[in-house]
RNA sequence: GGGGAGGUUCCCGAGCGGCCAAAGGGAACAGACUGUAAAUCUGUCGGCGUCAGCCUACGGAGGUUCGAAUCCUCCCCUCCCCA
């Protein structure tokens, strides 16, 4: 056993309980939590991306919410930086920092690391799109496959967004990515964790992310986004691009209905869910909890607690 | 009661004698994922299978044909128009 400090995680998918479950559990072993969340970050977004209330985080602290503006750009790399700097102050003061979310990949981060790769380039990335746009589609994957061979490989070729920072990495850096992954494989695992993936049967959290939604609705999504607009923020944005938010878009703009947005929503964040599940299934050290059947946060907790000490033991 | 349109695989919907397990779309399921990750991308989609095939399918029952989702007969159901 090394003596690295301990952290404990609690993922899952969306609207599982995740968020009362954790409050009560922070709370009882008095610390504070590390959000792992790709859109809770931005502020003025509360409603579409079910942050805890006020209230809430008057009860708790929470680190990783609220950090940035929806129009700047944050990446996993920013994430990293930031929450590791926040798990490492709850450490310091001797405590076992309560990591809340279900960001797959913010988690892994955040767990093992990532390679020193190069941050985004916005020209760069604009010229190589201008590039596969003045030519044939798959110029840009057969540059790629000249460069870098492997990360091609690994790369489907109409996976645009990958291609373009294959290369990126490639021209920036002058070294591939295949390599950087090579050398690095998610071997930077600064703390020891136990990663805790709450699940629930299908036909349950289906209809908890309708009633989610319709409750979303009701607080004033609609109006929430309608604000953000007013502040003329491009759809392109990353965060408007979330779940809500690029569908009350279009509402806002009077070009769709709001019963479609809402139908599309319901989908769209079941799609989600499901595609959390398979993050998570193929995440080695996730352990699954199944809740189903448990609607208050002291059962959830009960089950976690139990679980807890299980993995303690087998440590 | 009279006239018209139609019933196709989970849904919508094309097919109108063989090339049809049946276009296309949707939904669903599965997978990938190292700086946009609530994003981006991919695959499957009647059942069985040693992948060559076999079985079950186009409202129901018969019939014509070497061969029918496609043609004929009767029946059941839906929608529209006139009474």
């Amino acid at each position: 056993m090394s003596d690295k400090k301990s952290i404990l995680i609690i993922a899952g998918p969306t609207a599982v309980g995740k968020t009362e479950a954790s409050l009560l559990l922070a709370r009882e072993f008095r610390t504070e939590i590390v959000s792992a969340d790709s859109m809770q970050i931005y502020r003025g977004m509360d409603i579409g991306t079910a942050k805890p209330t006020k209230k809430q985080r008057e009860l708790v602290f929470h680190h990783m919410i609220d950090i940035v503006e929806p129009e700047q750009a944050y990446s996993v790399g920013d994430y990293l930086r930031d929450a590791r700097s926040a798990i490492d102050r709850i450490l310091a003061s001797g405590r076992t920092p309560l990591v809340v979310g279900g960001t797959g990949l913010y988690i892994r981060a955040l767990t093992r690391g990532l390679f020193s790769g190069p941050p985004a380039d916005k020209d760069l990335r604009a010229q190589l799109h201008q590039r596969e746009m003045e030519n044939s589609p798959g110029t840009l994957y057969a540059e790629l496959v000249k460069r870098d061979t492997d990360a091609a490989a690994r790369i489907h070729p109409n996976d645009l967004r990958r291609t373009m920072r294959a290369l990126e990495v490639y021209y920036l850096k002058d070294k591939k990515l295949s390599e950087f992954q090579r050398e690095h494989a998610f071997n930077d695992v600064p703390y020891r964790f136990t990663l805790l993936f709450l699940t629930r049967e299908r036909t349950e959290l289906y209809p908890r992310i309708e009633k989610r939604v319709d409750q979303m609705i009701a607080d004033g999504l609609e109006s929430e986004v309608r604000g953000l607009m007013a502040r003329g923020y491009s759809p392109d944005l990353v965060s408007m691009k979330g779940l809500g938010y690029q569908h009350f878009i279009g509402v806002c703009r009077g070009t769709s209905s709001r019963d479609d947005a809402t139908a599309f929503l319901k989908r769209d964040t079941k799609r989600f869910a499901k595609r959390q599940f398979t993050w998570f299934r193929r995440e080695p050290q996730a352990a699954w909890i199944d809740i189903t059947g448990l609607s208050q946060p002291e059962e959830i907790v009960a089950r976690i607690k139990k679980s807890i000490e299980i993995s303690n033991k087998l440590v």
